[in-house]
DNA sequence: AACTATTTATAAGA
DNA sequence: TTCTTATAAATAGTT
């Protein structure tokens, strides 16, 4: 809703990110509270901003009262519920071995990455050992060319697919020699291609991308976006 | 947004209510997923219908952290009221959100890691996205490659050196001095090995590491040894 | 924060 | 419940 679609992936510019949250959150809240009061049920909504401010709604019960409804129907159990009866200080002492447990985790995480990206092999110290990460590698880049492959074919079966269309109802330029799809194995790389918009998209793709839509997998949250020539960049890319 | 505007109020007629809610109880947890997805924030929906079934979104964070945080944000004074309560409930607060951080961060790093090593490639969904990973994998093979011929060449002119003191002592094999190989190039295979110890271990290196040696460079913490056979190791291993 | 062109959500009806 | 369609709402991009 809007003057374009947007995908549903995080958007990367911080200033949208954050217009769009205001609008959004708004909307959610409004969204839960017509739910509640047209149905008459009991609706609760809890989020957090990405500065970690707290924003909610809930209907005719209390949040309490949904959260206590919600754990008593999943029958969960958390750390929190875990520590109910410790005391405060227990409890933040759980909660930093916990944090520091999950950031030793990350670490590893990220160490093991790096020796997968060939940014850091010292872990490897021997022949062997690198050997075997040059076979995974093989294994991951056989794994990526596959799947590029069966996209690609995709690709171009939708192609023939409109080209066809294309012949059957127009007769212009589109009309390329015989382009009967008819089961088209497509072992054959592209055809010469026609001047068509669509065909205009897909041939800028491989330059485009390689030029500028870098794989920042990880980097997992903000400044991602803004770059002002930064050389801070903090993650792998990938 | 329909044929016509609704009042906010209930809707009274029983069969309508129902078919409203489930069509707005669709729309509201999409909305949910929609802000936590576009804005990478953390969302949480808890809600109930007439009967007392029970409905649910989270984020990332799951619902129990979320209701955590909600907790430590809100509700710790029913348990506790001291004199340094607010900076308490502050801390707490913001552990509790930094461990969902470094949850969500670490799925984020996890998922990442999968892409590389083309276990999950649901995130790429483009021919480009795909050839820029196929690159950076190429990459990697070559900087591992790099590294294990490097380390190759080192251990060849070690045995070098040994060889060629040997030759002159020829007694005890332990003459290990600063011995200076004199610029050898390697570029050689290597020579007939004679059976020292050291050697019989180089000899022995390819095999028996491909056979043991798994890298197991992920499973992040422990549970990395005494492994009984066990067959639920949880990581990738590279 | 306001303004619209558009996309979405959904009320009714089948 | 699902699908379809006319409309009301939400909201993305702009100013």
């Amino acid at each position: 809703m809007g003057r374009g679609k947007v995908e549903m992936k995080r958007i990367e510019n911080k200033v949208s990110r954050q217009v769009t949250f205001s609008k959004r959150r708004k909307g959610l809240l409004k969204k839960a509270e017509e739910l509640a009061v047209l149905c008459d049920v009991d609706v609760g909504v809890i989020g957090f901003s990405e500065r970690g401010k707290l924003f909610d709604y809930s209907s005719p019960a209390s949040l309490d009262d949904l959260i206590h409804r919600y754990e008593a129907a999943t029958n969960t159990q958390l750390y929190h519920q875990e520590l109910h009866y410790t005391d405060h200080q227990e409890q933040q002492q759980q909660m930093a071995a916990k944090i520091s447990k999950l950031q030793h985790e990350y670490q590893q995480l990220e160490a093991s990455l790096k020796t997968y990206t060939g940014e850091d092999l010292s872990s490897l110290t021997s022949v062997a050992e690198l050997g075997e990460l040059e076979q995974q590698l093989e294994s991951a880049v056989g794994k990526v060319r596959a799947r590029k492959d069966e996209l690609f074919i995709n690709l171009t079966e939708e192609l023939q697919v409109k080209i066809n269309e294309n012949g059957r109802h127009d007769d212009d330029a589109a009309a390329t020699a015989g382009v009967e799809a008819e089961e088209t194995t497509m072992a054959e790389p592209l055809l010469p291609l026609p001047q068509s918009p669509s065909f205009a998209y897909l041939l800028a793709v491989e330059e485009k991308s390689a030029a500028s839509t870098m794989l920042r997998l990880w980097p997992p949250t903000d400044e991602d976006a803004d770059d002002g020539g930064s050389s801070s960049r903090r993650g792998l890319q990938l």
